[in-house]
RNA sequence: CGGGGUGUGGCUCAGCUUGGCUAGAGCGCUGCGUUCGGGACGCAGAGGUCGGAGGUUCAAAUCCUCUCACCCCGACCA
């Protein structure tokens, strides 16, 4: 067999160009996204450039939410960048939220502003300004519309994907008759986070309410779907609000309902951002870099010719005809036929690219009428006979994105703990690491606490616990609410 | 925004403490040749206003002041 004879050499001497991750999960994190080539940081502080690679892992997120969007009724729309000052002050918990992190526009064409503008952080107040012109009757509900679009905010402290100051996002904004009809949507565009997230991106999600200190400025209810990383920290996801009458009253958006009453409508806003890039690094990569999920990798699979340079002629004719078979199954392959690079250089920068599956296929491979695959989530070598090859490429792609959804809620699973007291939440954090599950009594001065002795912040109240824990991690007192606390991003 | 750290070819860094020749190394890059089943090798090259501005000095990568960016730790967040 091919890949015995080459798996006793140096199965383990893989060149090392990045931290472990044990070693320094934040330097693994920034070394990686940079060598794969996924981003670089820009002359503008707290503002990163996403590289062709990176930009591509969005348009997928874009393209796979976008479909599911239309497909629950909702439209795309484009708001202004530019929000009068006027606009944010009309709902007083949202301009407290955001004011320390707007950037202001204070002049124009070389003359001060009347008024200054902020640019966008959301697009709340003026898509509910624009709502209350367009709303009159209970005809004219729901209004479904989302907004691919970048937003700033002035963040103390920025990393990578997960906190940049713009950054891009879609946030959909939608307006109903009856409070009901608004949370069943606020619950609606949650589950479709949670579906893409997990089948696509291939990351587990816990989907809950976030406390009250967690809440959108201005939101009345805010829920949120939350990743654990491989360093066992929370990333929160994405997340749907209810925003109840709040912006509606702010905002003037009133409606005639059928019993001729002039009512205030209802309102809600749901938003995933380019975080979700980050979730993919930091739950499926390894030391050796990124590690893609086939749904979303802008390429899929690598072809890599190998053998000596008299042989190469056939061996290239032949990769080239396996080659148009996969292309011709809509598969994103390329192969690597450059001669200045070595076999084994590239074996490395595929895999610190992420690319899912590779493919080899030299003198050795010709004569068995075989190809050569290894997986890149496990390592996994493989011989795949030349005439079942778009077929098995196929299903192990297929079987790479369920393995590797499978392995991560295996990680969650283990990385998930309970604990009684703030003594021994802080003895888990400080020792294995992960989520928390603990029961919370629902006073402030609790949370707070947890956060001082721990470092760790309620993620969320989750819908379906594990197990209801009955007293509260703090005070004792009876528990009001089961949490999962973690340090979170 | 507070505390700490780092800025020297594309990358990782040495040189700075104690100012002094022409600013170095490895990797990468370019050309030619030999190689090619886990980051190949030889020869020949290219590439640096030492983050930026000011100052001290006969002389500054090195000392002083200011400033910017990035990283780590806190307070704020998708």
């Amino acid at each position: 067999m091919v890949a015995s004879d080459i798996d006793k050499n140096k199965e383990k001497e893989f060149v090392q160009e990045i931290t472990a991750q044990e070693d320094d999960f934040s330097r693994w994190y920034r070394e990686t996204i940079q060598k794969a080539e996924l981003m670089d940081y820009s002359p503008v502080r707290g503002c990163i450039v996403f590289r062709p690679d990176g930009y591509e892992i969005w348009e997928r997120i874009q393209a796979g939410l976008d479909r599911r969007f239309k497909e629950t009724g909702h439209r795309n729309a484009y708001f202004p960048l530019f929000i009068p000052e006027s606009f944010l002050e009309k709902e007083k918990e949202h301009v407290e939220g955001f004011n320390p992190e707007l950037p202001w526009v204070t002049e124009a064409g070389g003359e001060k502003l009347e008024e200054r503008l902020a640019i966008r952080p959301t697009s709340e107040t003026i898509i509910g300004y624009m709502y209350s012109q367009w709303i009159k009757s209970y005809r004219d509900l729901p209004v479904l519309i989302n907004q691919w679009a970048n937003v700033v905010r002035w963040e103390k402290r920025t990393l990578p994907f997960l906190r940049t100051s713009e950054f891009l996002w879609q946030e959909g904004h939608t307006v109903h008759a009856t409070e009901e009809e608004a949370r069943e949507e606020t619950m609606k565009m949650l589950e479709v986070y949670r579906e893409f997230v997990e089948n696509e991106l291939a990351i587990p999600v816990i989907k809950g309410r976030k406390t009250p200190s967690e809440r959108f400025a201005g939101a009345v209810d805010t829920y949120s779907i939350e990743a654990m990383m491989k360093n066992g920290w929370a990333l929160q996801s994405g997340t749907s609000h209810y925003l109840g009458q709040n912006f509606s009253r702010a905002f003037d958006i009133k409606f005639l309902d059928k019993d001729n009453v002039l009512k205030y409508a209802y309102t809600t806003s749901w938003g995933v951002s380019t975080r979700l890039i980050g979730a993919v690094i930091m739950v499926h990569g390894d030391d050796r870099g990124l590690v893609l999920p086939p749904a979303i990798a802008p390429l899929q699979v690598i072809f890599i010719p190998v053998g000596p340079a008299k042989r190469r002629g056939e061996v290239l004719a032949r990769l080239e005809s396996l080659l148009s078979g996969l292309k011709e199954k809509g598969l994103r392959v390329r192969a690597d036929d450059r001669e200045e690079y070595s076999p084994g250089w590239k074996f490395n920068e595929y895999e610190l690219r992420g690319v899912p599956l590779r493919l080899e296929i030299g003198p050795r491979d010709i004569e068995n009428r075989q190809v050569t695959a290894v997986r890149r989530d496990t390592g996994e070598k493989l011989v795949i006979g030349e005439d079942r090859l778009p077929g098995e490429v196929e299903r192990l792609l297929k079987e790479i994105q369920a393995d590797m959804f499978r392995r991560a809620k295996e990680f969650a699973a283990a990385h998930s703990h309970r604990a009684q007291d703030l003594e021994e939440a802080a003895a888990i954090l400080e020792g294995p690491g992960g989520f928390i599950l603990a029961g919370w009594c629902g006073a402030e001065g609790c949370e707070q606490a947890v956060k001082e002795r721990t470092k760790a912040t309620a993620r969320n109240i989750p819908f379906s616990p594990p197990e209801e824990m009955p007293h509260c991690l703090v005070c004792g007192s009876r528990a009001a609410h089961t949490v999962w606390f973690a340090r979170a991003y």
